[in-house]
DNA sequence: CGAATAACTTAGCAATGGCTACATTGTTTC
DNA sequence: GAAACAATGTAGCCATTGCTAAGTTATTCG
């Protein structure tokens, strides 16, 4: 008597939707660090002139050796170019990353703390989840953010 | 003539906490996995009795093969209990995880929708941006979710 | 200029997380 | 019970993302 341990045959009829949410995040696991090193470029360039290994070594929490392959990585997928020896830069395609990712990441914080999120975790949070908001979800935090002009 | 390209004395004195959100966004990307089988392991087990290896590929949106050897790490670090050939159950250490997970889930979610955003599009992002909600935006985003018995 | 130092690169290891192709085991069905 | 088929497991590929160790190149400074 098999005891029908094995229900083989009535396969589940719905539960398909949800690998959806799990390509997705995937998906987006993927662009997170050229986001990450656009963004951290960007800001390097602003505040120092320039954007060296080192610096986004130091500024990424991981080793300069770290850096340089994904920095290859980078330069092969067309978001940065950069010289053996030399500073890194983003390309137009780079930019357009580092920008749109800075300003997702600030609405994400502020939407945290207007929470009331400490800012501490707030910006520790941020960081994780902001490659995986959607233009949507970002409209609905800007949306509930108190607006700016008027704080009374 | 040196023109000063690289000004490598003064590296700056506070970009230091940036890498701190980054490490930590590391470290949650080491048991998303973990958390993703623990809730879909334990869904299934509701929904069906028991959680085998086709089960959770279709729902995960991999390969079984891919499946089996998560389940294999999952076994090592103790949140699992399987043999070969059988269904897979979740160790005390397991079940703990999914509950969590499960719970911060349904609550982001949950969050997302009173927000405005579409239960779908609510649910892909979910999906990403739980494992980077920490205990104290989970609170926050508890409070700020309208009460159960009160809608009116 | 040349030595010292800082920055960068390269080589190579380990773990993770996908995959395809193929082998094995279990279940069902005749 | 044996064949057919579904499920599971194994071997081995590739890419990514960490790392340490060791070699190169730039910059700085005596």
């Amino acid at each position: 008597m098999p005891l029908k341990k094995n229900v083989r045959k009535i396969r589940s009829p719905a539960p398909l939707p949800r690998a959806e949410g799990h390509r997705q995040t995937r998906r987006e696991h993927a662009i997170e660090i050229a986001e990450d090193y656009a963004e951290a470029i960007a800001d390097l360039t602003l505040e120092t002139g320039e954007a060296r290994v080192v610096d986004l070594a130091q500024r990424l929490g991981v080793t300069h050796v770290t850096v340089n392959r994904a920095i290859a990585r980078l330069q092969r997928d067309g978001f940065v170019s950069s010289q053996p020896y030399r500073a890194i830069f983003l390309t137009e395609k780079g930019r357009h990353l580092a920008s749109a990712s800075k300003r997702r990441h600030e609405l994400v914080v502020a939407f945290l703390i207007s929470l009331g999120v400490s800012e501490r975790v707030a910006r520790l949070d941020a960081e994780g989840m902001e490659h995986h908001v959607s233009a949507e979800t970002l409209a609905a935090f800007q949306g509930a953010l108190p607006r700016k002009g008027q704080q009374g």
